[in-house]
DNA sequence: TCAAAAGTGTTGTTTATACACCCATGT
DNA sequence: ACATGGGTGTATAAACAACACTTTTGA
């Protein structure tokens, strides 16, 4: 608790989200040590040498999730976030934006990673929960004006599919032809030619994001 | 040169904005040290300890300009700033939009502050030119949706004046007209009753902004 | 009376919203 | 034949862009 001396520590820390279910998720560890042991936080650890902050990033979601070559911005920098820690920290943060599908989860070692809801999250520890709501503002806002959903889905996806992405996302539901429409003006999204039969009904059209790189419109 | 060990500083630098004479200004001091003595950059300093990072950006703020209680806002955390740096740091940058005539600029010490056209400036130190670059942007970007520009205006100004700051700051000529019908649409100015008698032309209204906080539209 | 900046409306275009039915398929 | 999700168009309102003349004053 008390202030200790020497220069502060920085820290990066990454909000990693997926959409899966109709849910916004985004992924907790579970500390294994003090302060806050056993509490869920997001991932992160100390900037190394030699090291950019987005490498340390970028680092940090590679062990997490296996995952590289998503979507990856940084979000904003806490000086304040260390209430209970033992030494003063700056917390660079950023946010990512992973298909579930491709997310193979980090297993064993001390820490646990698992997806959260982030409208039902529990208590984490260091005030990241102030940093996952600043980053689902971030979120909501990008999606009106860049094409960054196109890390969340897969090579083909059908337009009800990205639809529900953004009904997640931005947590409520969207007109359909109003959607499509939009979506479809801005050119972000090519129709690949092919279909997806699945169920009692009209088989559905296949979409592929044009630029596979962060655009805005 | 060569990397050292050792935890990364973590610096604070302050792009300060003001518009003056149909040019949006920024403040550079003249680096009085090694490495890059000479040369222009932004005014900051390394972070200090008990200080947040808010802090210590006012701080540098009320040390070059002598005004406080205006727009300041974090900008972004870049690791990679000191290519001929004789150490890691961690540059937290921030900017700030003031009244140039509340500002008394720093006499004296080893800097000289000064304003420069940020389109036109000198070639600055440790590429503290991507910073000013960014910051502009997204100037330009809060212009449109936010009232940030009550913290460069005086409490009284005319839509004229208001008209002259907003095209100093996007670098293009707008429609007084529309701007007018836009501006008075959104209520973040009222007119004060008053008028300005200034020269062989109609007086102007005077206007002030309704709120003096940072207000989103 | 002239020069200078203040002030003011209309029209067309684009963009956003609200809203309901037919289509193709599997069972 | 029916249940399921896929797919489509129109009408209204709001926002934005282009554009020119009259007003009030000081000299």
């Amino acid at each position: 608790m008390t202030e200790q001396a020497g220069p502060p520590l920085v820290a990066v820390l990454v909000v990693i989200f997926t959409v899966e279910a109709g849910e916004l998720r985004v992924l907790l560890i579970r500390r294994a040590a003090e302060p806050y042991r056993d509490w869920w936080a997001l991932p992160g650890g100390v900037l190394q040498a030699g090291e950019s902050l987005d490498e340390a990033a970028s680092r940090k979601l590679v062990e997490e999730t296996g995952v590289r070559d998503v979507y990856l911005e940084q979000l904003y920098t806490f000086g304040d976030l260390d209430g209970a820690a033992p030494r003063r920290a700056i917390a660079v943060t950023y946010f990512a934006l992973v298909n579930h599908e491709r997310v193979r989860l980090r297993q064993g070692g001390d820490w646990q990673p698992a997806w959260f809801d982030v409208r039902r999250l529990p208590p984490l520890a260091f005030e990241n929960d102030r940093v996952v709501r600043y980053a689902v503002e971030r979120l909501q806002a990008k999606l009106q004006y860049t094409n960054v959903a196109y890390s969340l889905l897969p090579e083909e996806f059908t337009l009800t599919e990205l639809q529900q992405a953004y009904e997640s996302i931005l947590g409520r539901r969207l007109d359909k032809r109003n959607f499509r429409k939009r979506i479809l003006s801005t050119g972000v999204v090519r129709p690949t030619g092919r279909t997806r039969r699945e169920g009692a009904h009209r088989p559905a059209q296949l979409y592929a994001f044009s630029s596979r790189e962060p655009v805005a419109l």
